[in-house]
DNA sequence: CCTACCGATCGGTAGG
DNA sequence: CCTACCGATCGGTAGG
């Protein structure tokens, strides 16, 4: 495949202003972002020890040995697979928390947590977290510590809210265990939800709310 | 190793009326657990794929081929960890509802059932049901279904008391998805809970009492 | 149960 | 990025 090479060196007409050098890079960053998508969905179809390399090069189109030209080891590659997936969680966190009318009500500003929650656990295409959920094993202890900094930062996003649902009596857990026992109920949905059975992301997240502050 | 086979060939003098056979019995029994006990250690410390059957042998002071004599297979040994668990767990669950007064309140059966699972999950040497929840996707199709069928009787044993608490209004979610949600909660543990830390089982089944049907 | 071993798979690399 | 390949590991077996 001598496409992307021949792009580079000829620079096409119409973009007479870029330098090639971030047509490379940008032909390059596209492929490794290919490489971690095809990752993720092995790792969670089949589990990281169980996903050779040569597979995650098949389904990205490459041969055996490429994928070492973008990443140093197969567990760099999950690293990338479980930074890339916080990072989007995380953004789509801020952007369901901006969305909510200022003062909403902090039972509804943990409806929208757990709703976006769910569609980054359950919804389509979304294997990146449920990868960084069980696949923690596979990494080095560094490689640990930097996912768990931003995990962390997501999970603490929930703090405001329980503490409030707890003043108010509608949360009866102390705050920091109930945080723990709520992401624990949440996160095992990907064990059991089927994407194609009759329950609808919405219902999940009303009912998690009755379980865990109850009606309205 | 021939003490074992030294010990069936001349049957030891206080033990008159014992068949050889039996004696050979019990002591490959034996074994045999001894193998399930370490595979189970090592399932749950490095995972199912990442734990080679030399390194069970040796725990369980064998050589490299000798799992094979009592195991067809490293997956039936993966079966044997998960059933074993599931019938004690489900053994300490009945015996631990027997020990309740008769007609106890829904919401003291409740917390018999939390604390009882919290002890299978949580206490000293007790690995066999984490494999049993983290494990699944190595066993063959067949194999799942052996263990789904015990863990389904295991987990309908939970049902008449959120039915209950369901009725008289403590618990607010529909049960059967209340169950789901409380089974993640209750699981998800294994990944953060700390035995050495502060935190007793006992202070844990209060609060997920709390969370899930509030306060007595 | 042990000894000795096979066949396959796999992560990773050199060299271009 | 590909080709060709290495070294190691691993589940499992034969034969006793």
């Amino acid at each position: 495949m001598l496409k992307s090479a021949a792009l580079a060196e000829t620079p096409p007409p119409m973009r007479r202003g870029r330098p090639r050098k971030s047509e490379q890079e940008r032909d390059e960053s596209l492929r490794r972002a290919e490489l971690v998508r095809a990752a993720a969905q092995l790792f969670r179809a089949k589990g990281f020890d169980a996903t050779p390399t040569r597979d995650i090069a098949a389904a990205a189109g490459m041969q055996s040995g490429s994928p070492f030209y973008y990443f140093e080891s197969k567990s760099a590659l999950l690293l990338a697979v479980m930074c890339d997936g916080m990072a989007q969680a995380k953004a789509r966190q801020d952007a369901a928390l901006q969305a909510l009318p200022a003062r909403a009500p902090a039972r509804e500003r943990l409806r929208a947590l757990i709703r976006q929650h769910f569609e980054v656990l359950l919804g389509a295409g979304s294997d990146f977290i449920p990868v960084m959920l069980y696949e923690w094993r596979s990494l080095t202890a560094e490689q640990r510590q930097q996912v768990a900094a931003q995990k962390d930062g997501y999970e603490a996003a929930w703090m405001p809210s329980l503490n409030a649902l707890h003043r108010t009596g509608q949360l009866q857990a102390r705050p920091a265990v109930a945080r723990l026992f709520i992401f624990g109920a949440l996160n095992w949905t990907v064990q059991w939800f089927d994407p194609a059975g009759p329950r609808t992301l919405d219902d999940l997240t009303e009912q998690a709310l009755c379980l865990f502050v109850g009606k309205a």
